[in-house]
DNA sequence: ATCAATTGAGAATAATTATTCTTGGGTGGG
DNA sequence: CCCACCCAAGAATAATTATTCTCAATTGAT
């Protein structure tokens, strides 16, 4: 009986404090007691349920999605967004302005941001960033070679360098094929100068944006020219690839898949990626959802913003597999 | 559409906080913020209300009801006890648990108590009060003389005794009863040294308990003895009297009622008692809703403990009289 | 009954959170 | 275009809250 007296008296405290906002010290000289036992009490509340606290997560936003995402993949961070159809275009415009506004959000002082910058998600994500005047980034690093066409290549450098005025940083760009036709030849296109800066800073990255590619080559990718041979797609499907980040190939099990391909591709490396403090990965749509899948299992993505279909099959299918 | 995302990660940094029990500066730190940054996105969780907090009732509390007597009544607090049925002997027992709870937690260390001790309810208080080793309260004063037949006169000296002993602290004692035959008789009884010191007392009394009468006397008092003849109580009703704290009169209005009967009366004056820090009220009953309402609207009561019957018709009765 | 272990509460203190202060940028009216 | 005002965000700080430390008292086990 004394019981229900006492939780009388917690359930007012934790009115006077959640409801009426008084200071626990104020409560405790109504009461006469110490503000260490108004604490207390609080506690108590909560411990007793009296005090609930819920948060409502604003509807278009999958709280859920989002922590099964991270609980599956173990991932510090998963973004889904709301996206009315089922449509690449429109669910590359809501992934765009998430990112967008994340990364300003989150962005630091002195940042050195790499980009694979052939992507229309990340097209759309630069398209959404506020001018952040007072130089926020200290560089923004291409992580990845321009794909075939040349007018295509320059759409890739003109996007590394408006996310660098964006940002306030200063572009450095990697003027040369992302594919070269072979190893000698990326060692002579690896000769220039700025090529080999660029490529020093690819340590030094401190937060990295990528895409993820399905073998099904990208629109954006496909127009700008082939850039591996059906062939050459086959040979790496053969060795188990499924998916993409910066034409460095991995299987469903999340691992790394290395051809001899490989030694042509000009951009930042897995393993190199695996050493950014935080990797952001921008990626959505039914056909990458295996390419997606993989690419999580590597084990080097720290944020994922995807769209809500995709997060829901990604989320179940990996429960289902965990389960299997 | 930036607002839902800037929506999502506020309700994302409120789960942290809230149902995580991250820390704001560990938040911070996820999102590289700052922790001012995150205090002001809680702050707007609240405001959006995405965060909500609930304080729930335990059930057989009445916090609805304890809110508006506070506030029709202009109380520090107000409490109010479930009772299963609507009889007065469970009632007092129900009040006095509380009565004995509030006491325990909020009594200070070097109190000068005040109580009143004729009152069944404040003996059920004493009754589920636990010793308090360490002396708590400095004196427990006896507010009011002993009622007629001394066998009772002795009972309320001895719950005094008794209240002093458990709260660790020394009685005072007014050995005399509680009205003198006269004026003359009073002054005579009053000379008592013991009377005088206990009466000294009176303006130092940090915490007060009284019960409140109704002019129907009640058992204990009927049983003690008559105090005031029908005629004499004839006499306050006359003059508007409704109820009693310590035999010291109001109307309903919440006025006091001065009666040459009061010269006679030893005990404290309603004058005294507004001086006190904290004044308890313990009382319930039906009999007794008019005689409480009038002593509530005297505006010396800082705390009233009731049952949920008389509480109810009190909130009621008051909010009616006040709209009429 | 005695004693170690446990509990409970306040005082003091550490940790955490809110706010103020300041700076820099954005905005809108002249 | 310029200026004044407003707003946002972090650093510094003030305010608030949680915890540790201590002491005392209780309980349970011999």
């Amino acid at each position: 009986m004394s019981r229900l007296n006492e939780l009388r008296m917690i359930a007012r405290v934790a009115q006077m404090y959640h409801l009426e906002g008084r200071r626990q010290a104020d409560i405790a000289g109504h009461f006469h007691l110490s503000q260490a036992t108004v604490s207390r009490m609080l506690k108590r509340a909560v411990a007793e349920e009296i005090v609930r606290t819920t948060v409502v997560a604003p509807s278009g936003t999958y709280a859920e999605l989002e922590r099964r995402l991270r609980s599956e993949f173990n991932l510090s961070e998963a973004i889904v967004v709301e996206c009315a159809e089922n449509r690449d275009g429109a669910i590359m415009a809501r992934i765009g302005e998430a990112a967008a506004h994340f990364l300003e959000a989150t962005l630091q002082n002195e940042e050195i941001i790499g980009v694979s910058s052939w992507s229309e998600t990340i097209l759309k994500m630069v398209e959404n960033i506020h001018p952040m005047k007072s130089g926020k980034a200290r560089y923004v690093v291409q992580t990845l070679g321009g794909m075939g066409d040349p007018t295509v290549q320059m759409h890739a450098n003109q996007l590394t360098a408006r996310l660098a005025r964006l940002t306030g940083a200063e572009a450095r760009l990697l003027s040369t094929p992302g594919v070269a036709a072979s190893p000698a030849a990326k060692d002579v296109l690896m000769d220039d100068p700025f090529v080999r800066e660029t490529q020093a800073l690819f340590p030094k990255i401190t937060l990295a944006i990528v895409g993820i590619g399905a073998m099904q080559p990208s629109n954006m990718l496909a127009r700008s020219g082939n850039v591996f041979s059906s062939q050459e797609l086959a040979e790496i499907e053969e060795a188990g690839g499924v998916g993409d980040i910066t034409l460095r190939f991995f299987n469903a099990k999340g691992g790394v898949v290395k051809t001899p391909l490989d030694e042509r591709v000009i951009g930042m490396s897995l393993e190199e990626l695996a050493h950014v403090d935080r990797v952001i990965a921008l990626a959505g749509g039914s056909s990458k959802i295996g390419a997606i899948q993989a690419a999580l299992r590597l084990g080097i993505i720290d944020i994922l913003i995807t769209d809500r279909f995709t997060a829901s099959r990604l989320a179940v299918s990996e429960a289902i597999e965990k389960v299997g």
